[in-house]
DNA sequence: TATTGTTATACTCTATAACTATA
DNA sequence: TATAGTTATAGAGTATAACAATA
């Protein structure tokens, strides 16, 4: 790797770091924890899922997912099922009010980047705009 | 704004928040907190400050502040010492035992990024290398 | 009287250990 | 005997309120 690789390698790990701290300061539900919000990210994108496999994903243990469930149960942002073979599972799914609220934290953070994107000229903007997909592709690796 | 430039923004929010995530997880210093790594990242960019301009910085209370400030200092990470013209402040700096932890923060970091970047194919790498200065504006504007 | 920093106390979030029900 | 989920309890990390020292 050379030492320019090496340079946008420090770039992106600074930029990224810091633009997801303010990132996150744009927060729409203030009464939902960033792992909370995580959960409800991971059902709207997986459909449904056992309080083991959100742990998993979420890097929590289940101990604390089975609060965290219960909680955003009684908020009325998931259902709980009992799981169809196996009956110590349990299945949460989440409902169309976390959905408008997943749709709202996006919007409103969308609209805070594309404010501060106002400050680049349009050079510099066509050149993120052609790295997005490839950004998209590394997060996702 | 058109609706590519929103695609954009959509991409590069989501893109971000993933990333940090896992660039999250490679911790060197299990020890010290995201908000104490915070403090001596700030402290490394500006020399020093009260603990009340870290507290703004960071995002958290004066008292908080004041526990984070302690527990560094008892770690030697950071140096307590009165402010020369106003008795009621104290001026705060990092020591080098700091610097060598947050250089090994980030070279760890760099690592895991450059391997998972590894997943990219020659064409998208040279996108990123010409976006990473751009990012790195934008995160500081 | 206002401001900086601190102490005392309480709350939120998460973890570990022990338990229940099912496989 | 192993696994999924839960309950009980403890530990970080942060907040609010009250206080001391200085401006």
């Amino acid at each position: 790797m050379s030492e320019q690789d090496l340079a946008a390698i420090s770039q992106l790990r600074s930029s990224t770091m810091r633009l997801s701290r303010r990132l996150k300061h744009q927060r729409v539900e203030e009464s939902l924890s960033p792992t909370e919000m995580g959960v409800l990210g991971t059902l709207a994108r997986c459909g449904k899922a056992t309080p083991g496999e959100l742990a998993r994903k979420e890097h929590v243990q289940p101990p604390s997912m089975t609060r965290i469930v219960a909680m955003l149960e009684e908020k009325g942002l998931v259902r709980r099922e009992p799981h169809p073979e196996d009956r110590r599972q349990v299945v949460v799914s989440s409902t169309e009010q976390a959905e408008t609220i997943l749709a709202e934290s996006r919007r409103r953070r969308n609209v805070w980047l594309a404010e501060l994107a106002q400050g680049l000229d349009e050079e510099e903007w066509a050149v993120l705009r052609e790295a997005a997909p490839v950004l998209y592709k590394l997060a996702h690796l």
